[in-house]
RNA sequence: GCCCCCAUCGUCUAGUGGCCUAGGACACCACCCUUUCAAGGUGGCGGCACGGGUUCGAAUCCCGUUGGGGGUGCCA
């Protein structure tokens, strides 16, 4: 075990990984980083996990993606954590021993009519001096001393809890399984975790944690409770209102490195006046204490543009090796044996400035490869309505036909010396060919994709659009 | 109910008592560039929640109010 400081990172496989998650993670993956500590792994152990084991596999996928890979050094796990381990058993155990908690026969009903009953509410600490030893159905209890917990975090600086505000909460269930707080703590102090990066909302528990860690005798760990992710009506980011998945993100054609970026500047902006920043930079600044306090709304408008800036910077010949699963996918609204690398690789830096998302750019180059483009009828109508557009369009069909060089420059040119002649300016000379040839008013430059699609299919297409 | 956290443009943020007439980014608008659409360039719109203090001086410190969020289980 090496002796730098220990982070872990525990979520609760549920089927997808949430990407408030990933930011924890990547917080905790950039400092221990930084700090030449280990990112430890523990996945929870919960009941419907247990026989999904693909759920754990996609955590640690998702986590590669987003660059935390499990064969760095710095890696270690993953554990799987039980909540019903002997240690956890003896932890409790001792506990009671120690006289720090203790046994309670007390139902929930009971608890509540007592607490109706009295005017306060929860639990009132009336098995406290009862001296009740274990027995099936008898709930083991912490109980929580006189004064008040200071907890120390790195992010919101002391925040101090009073200790009657806290009651004696359960350890071990009437059944004699512990309680998955407790667990938690023995699980750290077994492995010597020294740090716990996590969400806010685990803030209020941290108390009960720190009394757990010091009645076992261990210095708590360094605490940093990390803001929420929140959605437009700011509230806690939820799996069903709102789009929380990273794999969905991944599968949509957001790039990793952009996405990164973007959750780390959701409550830490990077020194400097660049926000779009390398990962390498990103682990030599980013620092806990300069973490913000307020909750962050997750907006996909502007991971998308980070996302188009990242695509923005990819070589093009990595752009086109990025797109490949997109275009060579069931998915793709071609057949796939239309599909031409070529072709795709002569439009990819034209179509690189326009995509924001990888998934967009089948949509961007899909007459290139279909047979017969499905033309938008509105979009003809209008087109074709403007006063000689029709004439530009029979006869730059004409002159296509019999041009001796099929090159960019030169249909250009061909097709705006015609325009002119109607009186048709660039724009408007180029649109009955735009729609004729794409089935669009928009989309990539124009006489690039002629080029590529080649002398005989842009005739064909044109005189059969010409004569219907 | 009780406890805790939070509060700068619509959004993400810079700001740690004078460099603030509050800076940047996304979004939005306009213009330029331009073969459509983008990209790029230039400019614009727009904010310190409120009220009291402290101070020569407050976005920045303190108190209160209001507003938002989170927690509070024999869930994990």
């Amino acid at each position: 075990m090496s002796s730098g400081p220990r982070f872990r990172f525990a979520p609760s496989p549920t089927g997808f990984f949430h990407v408030g998650g990933a930011r924890t993670a990547l917080y905790n993956w950039a400092v221990a980083k930084r700090l030449g500590g280990t990112f430890v792994l523990r996945v929870e152990d919960t009941d419907e996990a247990r026989n999904r084991p693909e759920w754990t596999e996609g955590i640690i996928d998702a986590l590669a993606w987003i660059g935390i890979h499990d064969d760095d050094p710095a890696f270690e796990g993953p554990y799987f954590q039980s909540h019903y381990a002997e240690a956890h058993l003896a932890a409790a155990q001792r506990l009671f021993q120690a006289g720090a908690a203790y046994y309670c026969d007390l139902t929930s009903e009971q608890i509540q009519e007592r607490a109706k009953a009295s005017g306060a509410s929860g639990y009132d600490g009336y098995s406290r001096n009862r001296g009740l030893g274990p027995a099936p159905g008898r709930v083991l209890r912490f109980r929580v001393p006189e004064g008040a917990s200071t907890v120390h975090d790195l992010v919101r600086g002391d925040v101090v809890f009073e200790h009657p505000a806290i009651e004696d909460f359960v350890l071990l269930r009437g059944n004699g399984t512990p309680m998955f707080l407790l667990a938690n703590v023995v699980d750290d102090i077994e492995m010597q975790i020294s740090h716990v990066v996590r969400a806010e909302e685990h803030l209020p528990n941290t108390p009960k944690q720190q009394l757990l860690w010091q009645a076992l005798g261990h210095q708590p760990p360094v605490w940093a409770h990390v803001p929420l992710l929140v959605n437009e009506q700011r509230k806690k980011l939820s799996k069903r209102r709102d789009k929380v998945a990273v794999e969905q993100y991944r599968d949509e054609g957001y790039l990793a490195p952009a996405m990164v970026n973007y959750l780390m500047t959701l409550g830490w902006s990077p020194p400097g006046d660049q926000e779009i920043v390398p990962w390498s930079a990103i682990e030599r600044d980013f620092r806990l204490e300069d973490v913000n306090h307020s909750p962050a709304f997750f907006d996909v408008k502007k991971l998308a543009a980070f996302n188009g800036e990242y695509i923005r910077m990819l070589p093009v010949d990595d752009f086109i090796a990025a797109c490949e699963p997109f275009l060579q996918s069931a998915d793709a609204p071609w057949p796939p044996e239309r599909f031409d690398p070529a072709k795709f690789a002569a439009m990819a830096s034209v179509v690189q400035s326009r995509a924001t998302t990888l998934s967009e750019v089948p949509g961007l180059v899909d007459f290139i490869f279909l047979a017969d483009p499905v033309l938008d009828e509105q979009a003809w109508q209008k087109t074709i309505s403007t006063p000689g557009a029709k004439e530009v369009l029979v006869e730059t069909t004409e002159a296509y036909r019999q041009l001796p060089h099929w090159e960019a420059a030169v249909l250009k040119d061909t097709l705006e010396a015609v325009g002119e002649q109607h009186g048709l300016k660039k724009g408007k000379a180029q649109a009955p060919i735009r729609v004729a040839i794409t089935g669009r008013t928009v989309g990539p430059p124009l006489f690039e994709a002629l080029e590529v699609l080649g002398q005989q299919e842009v005739v064909r297409r044109l005189t059969k659009v010409a004569e219907a």
